[in-house]
DNA sequence: TTCCAGTTTTAGACATATTCTAAAATCAAA
DNA sequence: TTTGATTTTAGAATATGTCTAAAACTGGAA
């Protein structure tokens, strides 16, 4: 079974009729944890398909998102950036470089959440800033 | 002493050259809690100065910011809106209205933020989405 | 006061991100 | 096949924000 069809199925179970386009735009968008915009979708897929446009790259992270596929989140910059990660977690975001990184639900801590006169809340994120640490110097 | 020359006297003291212009955008964006994008600023400003322009405004916005008078957030919908509540704070976001509300920050227990590998944290929030809650009817 | 240099404001051009539109291409089912 | 619905597409439209260059304004020096 190759890889495209692995994927055809994948969007098929989830209520999405599969296309050569959505198939290039789910093997990147989908496998990836770099928080892509969807202009950064767009000139990844197109090394493969050079012919996508861009509208369907809008479309089909839109499509993705409706179908529980995806995330968009707007964190930084007046862009919204793909986030292939549904389970719950945090996010940090380098400074220096605007990278984002993905953290852990279970590595933060948060309490007392219901406790908000006036507010029913439903989700939460922490939103972190600050700079990816440098590697220690490896010793091999 | 008028409320401009209280104003006046307050951007002065921040290292700002107080402007008509200036005193009247300060006069509402630095004295409201409503989260407004810059357009709103400018609707709002334009109210009782039919002639400042947007320019001046995106300047003027930025410009306290510079002077950590306000800050700048991009929560939703990739748009910056301003906010005056320079203290730490979480914020919790209407799903049904797009309100944005200031969470104080010992509303929320937030905990074991230094132990992320890798990652050096210098500021966080928590971002919640649900629904304001229906007050209930006043026995008055 | 009047002048001048520096600052501030302005309209509109530009840039960027995203959505919309309408036509062409593709597809699935009969 | 044909057909009718779906998908893709280029480009127009919209929205937010920045830049530019000229005009208006300001505070101090003369």
């Amino acid at each position: 079974m190759t890889d495209h069809e692995r994927l055809s199925g994948f969007l098929q179970d989830h209520g999405i009729q599969p296309s050569a386009q959505r198939v290039a735009i789910a093997r990147f968008v989908l496998h990836t944890d770099r928080h892509p915009t969807a202009d950064e979708v767009l000139a990844e897929v197109r090394r493969d398909f050079p012919m996508v446009s861009r509208a369907t790259v809008y479309n089909t992270i839109r499509l993705f998102m409706e179908k529980g596929l995806l995330r968009i989140h707007q964190l930084e910059g007046g862009v919204a950036v793909c986030d292939a990660n549904t389970a719950r977690h945090h996010h940090f975001i380098d400074e220096d470089t605007g990278e984002i990184v993905d953290v852990p639900w279970d590595a933060v801590d948060v309490g007392r959440l219901d406790e908000l006169a006036g507010l029913s809340v439903d989700s939460w994120m922490v939103v972190m800033r600050g700079r990816r640490r440098r590697e220690p110097p490896s010793r091999d």
